[in-house]
DNA sequence: GCAAGGTC
């Protein structure tokens, strides 16, 4: 060939598998594996020094693939790479109700131990023109091929595309694999990706709401339990509580069978009836008086044959892990555990794999004889090969992908458990090449009063695999001597009581037989299952061996079972019922997206109708529990109500939300996109609840709802608490209590108001006046916009009263000269800077911006004929008309605690203590309501649009930060206000969050 | 803090 492709191998799984192919690869086009072998320790060390396991390594090698010969390059992955995760805003688990979860945002993620293999594609796929999958051929296997293109795609969009198909790992399978190439299978993939959706959706939305409630309603008991669902667990622990209840419900019955012996000499056969038994007493006391009356048997027939005891099959995953629970009394989890270590240390093959047919390629006598030098089951080993062995049985299952668990190496130097369970291994494949057991069964029937009786005799021929297989038992029965038409009078004919006796709790063998036969869970995950479901506390185990509901586990099952699901949660079917669906996404017979829709729709009935009959749940547990639930009204429960959205976000149109702080003290409101949108304001009261309520603000519009708010201190002194208001703007008073900037809930163009004032900070006297928590978000928000989208804002600032006019939104001339620039600062508190737009619809037009473009600052510069001329001090012109309660003159303070009234004036009785008067008043509001005329407070009245209505809004709601944007739309608002008082001082005009007496 | 799947 003129040229040669630079290819990209891919296999993900294992090392093992990789070097596997690798091996096979190169021994066919090189014929030289060793050298190839040592090439890849050296790259190998170079990812070390790299920091990327050493696990990920690279190979290259020549390689003929569709007819081209190529240079290869292959690596690995571990699994999946990616993994589905609520969008950031979905995650805290109080930041929405769960149901929500159900059609939450989801997005993929690279797991963290991930990245550096996904480094490593990234990195080799760009000196590559194809990519070939080898991943397993499973469904799983498919979807993380996907995500292995997906991350190559993103670098390489035009890649060419490849999958290898192989039935096991073997040289002719891999070959077969490489010369016949094949496309990725969608279909399969698409599957797994609507399993992991809504494995991820129920789990949480489930978690969630159990986890939430139920520490509630039993503080005493489950204040700090995680009580999780998942599609897997729940139905395990309904195969134990299934088991449970029906010992629990179990009556026993009594019934009556004929017994009949025969001795001879010191060798008693027994004979067992051929009725067996029967429920009815009278019935079998006649037919054993008949059988007295006649006393003699006679012998109807004796059947004597060889009989086999087969030797197992090859070893998968669930019988690994069902007898080494059985045998060895190691539970399944620490087995796998045990034979992963094994694996990783080359003892082992491959521990997760659903075969039991040992490939033809796979060289069984070589693996035998690695054995044969063992002190226990050496010579069993070498015995196996002298008679001619290995000589497998065969199963009827196959992944594709790994051949059956056995020995890889001898491993003398074991101990402890890891000894045990490398023994079973060996000794299972050892017994599974051998032979089967030979004996002989002899059966033989006799007939007394025609009621038929028999007796089975054995005798063991040869023990075979039996000898290495110490875990199973066969043992002989010897019985006298009987042919066809003897007779003999029995030596015991009688009547046999006995009860049939309740099922025994599950093992965890039978509890793994349970979870394969129904399809729950993978041979990989069965024994995780079982040890969630046992950290849990939902069940635990009795004698160490039975499984045995605990009281958690047990009310829930209940009530899941008592709310009267179409079918229940802790059963099998409605995971059974998915799998068949992902089964027909995979044979293309049906649509992802179709059976998404409907499962994730059918999931969510269910919860809803959980959360409906939530009080079922309750009621199973108290009994279970012995524990009085709490009672919880819905409402306070999950945060549900708190997390529907109560208006659309004007910065982004998302939703906006009440949230949780993180110090669990108070909400907040966010916008349901952060991180992308960080619009945010943070009450400065506590409030401990927040009922989001259908009603819309008939103010506001239909997007807007009322919200029931209750404080940890009503702020909204004599108002009722919870208290039902509007917070998206149409009430400033209540804003402006809460301290929620209007930009927050309201686009600027909708309102005279604006909080832009609070994105640039007044240089006065001191370094800065406050920049409240409303303040550093709304920069935040607004760091990014640009001066086209930014609305018109009007700086403020006066040097001698700068407090008072920037909370009286006094506007004080900022010319567009030179010197302007004196009294705006930038967000780093540096002179901003005063420039002219050049182009643009703005064009001419002044702003300020951070002198050295370190911030984002920016403002526009008030244009001249519309900025008022003159500054307005509003309290010095006033205190002489003030009178406190004394009808004193009142004397004129400012707030020297350093808050953010800090600086600012108020009024107070002129008398010393005792005999002061509680006389308060802030002097900007003794001015602001003083009779003032159309033109408002500002005098002018010109171009900028001040209007009446803006002076009212603020003799009402008080605006002391949303101080300019007045040429904006007014803020309307007509509705007769109630004056709020302190709830410290009592008095007007301020809050408790500003009294300056508090 | 949540699932199940993959995996060293």
């Amino acid at each position: 060939m003129g040229f040669s492709i630079l290819w990209n191998i891919c296999r993900f799984s294992s090392r093992s598998f990789s070097s596997k192919i690798m091996k096979y690869l190169n021994v066919a086009e090189k014929n030289d594996a060793a050298k190839g072998i040592s090439a890849i320790l050296s790259r190998g060390a170079s990812n070390r020094r790299e920091g990327f396991s050493q696990y990920n390594k690279i190979y290259e090698f020549e390689a003929t693939v569709i007819g081209v010969k190529s240079q290869m390059v292959m690596t690995s992955v571990s699994g999946h790479l990616l993994n589905y995760a609520f969008h950031p805003s979905f995650r805290n688990w109080t930041s929405c109700n769960p149901v929500e979860l159900f059609d939450a945002p989801i997005e993929q993620v690279c797991m963290e131990e991930s990245k550096n293999i996904k480094k490593t594609l990234e990195r080799e796929i760009r000196s590559c023109d194809g990519l070939i999958i080898w991943t397993d051929c499973d469904r799983e296997g498919e979807n993380i091929g996907f995500e292995i293109i997906e991350v190559c795609k993103d670098v390489k969009p035009n890649i060419r595309i490849f999958r290898a198909k192989f039935s096991e790992i073997t040289g002719p399978s891999i070959f077969r694999a490489l010369n016949s190439l094949e496309q990725p299978n969608k279909n399969v993939s698409d599957a797994v990706d609507i399993r992991k959706e809504l494995d991820l959706r129920t789990g949480a939305a489930f978690t969630r709401l159990q986890t939430l409630r139920l520490q509630k309603v039993f503080p005493g008991k489950l204040a700090d339990k995680l009580i999780s669902y998942g599609s897997c667990q729940f139905p395990t622990l309904g195969f134990v509580v299934d088991r449970y209840l029906s010992i629990e419900n179990f009556i026993p019955e009594t019934f009556w069978k004929i017994k009949m012996n025969h001795k001879v000499k010191d060798l008693t056969t027994e004979f067992l009836w051929g009725r067996d038994r029967l429920f009815d007493k009278n019935s079998c006391e006649a037919i054993l008086d008949i059988c007295k009356e006649s006393n003699v048997a006679k012998v109807d027939s004796v059947d004597s044959k060889p009989k086999s005891k087969w030797r197992p099959l090859p070893l998968d995953t669930v019988e690994m892990e069902k007898n080494i629970s059985r045998k060895l009394k190691i539970n399944a989890k620490n087995a796998m555990k045990i034979a992963e270590k094994l694996y990783t240390q080359g003892y082992i093959s491959y521990p997760r794999t659903e075969t039991n047919i040992y490939p033809k390629e796979l060289n069984l006598v070589n693996l035998v004889e690695h054995q044969t030098n063992d002190t226990n089951w050496g010579p069993f080993a070498q015995r196996i090969l002298n008679e001619g062995g290995p000589t497998p049985r065969v199963g009827k299952k196959s992944d594709q992908a790994h051949p059956p668990i056995h020995p890889i190496k001898h491993a003398p130097g074991l101990t402890g458990q890891e000894k045990a369970v490398y023994e079973y291994i060996v000794r299972h494949f050892l017994a599974s090449v051998h032979k089967d057991a030979q004996g002989y069964e002899t059966v033989v029937i006799v007939d007394i009063a025609d009621e038929k009786f028999t007796a089975k005799g054995l005798i063991i021929l040869e023990k075979n695999y039996l000898d290495v297989y110490i875990y199973e038992k066969w043992l002989g029965k010897e019985i006298n001597n009987y042919e066809v038409g003897d007779t003999f009078t029995p030596s015991t004919l009688d009547l046999a009581e006995g009860n049939t006796s309740p099922p025994k709790l599950l093992t965890e063998a039978e509890l793994i037989a349970l979870m394969d036969k129904h399809g729950i869970g993978t041979d990989a995950t069965h024994a995780e299952h079982i040890d969630t479901i046992k950290t849990r506390e939902y069940v635990g185990l009795h004698e160490n061996t039975y499984f045995v509901p605990g009281t958690l586990g047990m009310g829930l099952v209940e009530g899941y079972n008592n709310i009267g699901l179409q079918v229940s949660l802790a059963k099998p079917v409605l995971r059974a019922e998915f799998e068949k669906d992902l089964k027909l996404i995979c044979e293309g017979l049906k649509d992802p997206e179709i059976v998404k829709r409907e499962q994730i729709e059918r999931y969510k009935a269910v919860f809803q109708t959980v959360m409906d009959k939530i009080l079922e749940i309750d009621n199973s547990l108290a009994n279970r529990l012995d524990d009085r639930p709490v009672p919880i009204q819905n409402e306070a429960l999950t945060p549900q109500d708190s997390s529907r959205p109560v208006m659309k976000c004007p910065k982004c149109g998302g939703n906006m939300i009440f949230k949780n702080r993180k110090n669990g003290v108070g909400k907040y409101l966010s916008c349901s996109r952060y991180p992308e949108c960080k619009n945010s304001g943070w009450p400065s009261t506590i409030i401990d609840g927040v009922e989001v309520l259908d009603e819309h603000c008939q103010n506001c519009g239909p997007a807007t709802k009322k919200v029931k708010m209750k404080f940890r201190q009503n702020p909204f002194v004599g108002g009722p608490n919870p208290t039902i208001l509007c917070i998206g703007g149409c009430d400033m008073n209540v804003l402006e209590t809460l301290e929620i900037a209007l930009s927050t809930v309201k686009r600027s163009n909708e309102e005279v108001t604006s909080t832009h004032a609070n994105n640039y900070r007044i240089h006065e006297n001191r370094p800065s006046i406050n920049v409240n928590r409303n303040v550093q978000n709304s920069q935040r928000i607004n760091g990014n916009r640009t001066p086209r989208t930014l609305p018109n804002v009007m700086p403020v600032t006066n040097r001698n009263n700068s407090m008072n006019n920037f909370r009286n939104a006094n506007p004080v001339n900022v010319h567009g000269s030179g010197n302007s620039a004196d009294n705006i600062f930038c967000q780093c508190d540096n002179p901003a800077d005063l420039r002219t737009t050049a182009n643009g619809p703005n064009k001419g037009r002044k702003y300020y911006k951070c002198a050295n473009s370190v911030c984002n600052f920016f403002l526009w510069a008030p244009n001249s004929s519309s900025t008022p001329s003159t500054s307005t001090s509003s309290s010095n012109n006033a205190n002489t008309t003030v009178q406190c309660k004394c009808n004193q003159p009142a004397k004129e303070l400012t707030v020297m605690k350093n808050n953010h009234n800090h600086g600012r004036k108020f009024y107070s009785c002129s008398k010393p203590q005792p005999g002061k008067c509680d006389f308060f008043k802030w002097a900007d509001e003794v001015n602001e309501n003083q009779p003032t005329d159309d033109n408002g407070p500002w005098g002018g009245g010109g171009g900028g649009g001040v209007s009446n209505n803006w002076s009212r809004s603020r003799e009402i709601g008080k605006s002391k930060k949303n101080n300019t944007n007045h040429r904006t739309k007014p803020y309307q608002n007509n509705k007769p206000k109630v004056k709020r008082k302190c709830g410290i001082c009592g008095e007007e005009g301020h809050t408790r969050t500003r009294c300056p007496n508090s």
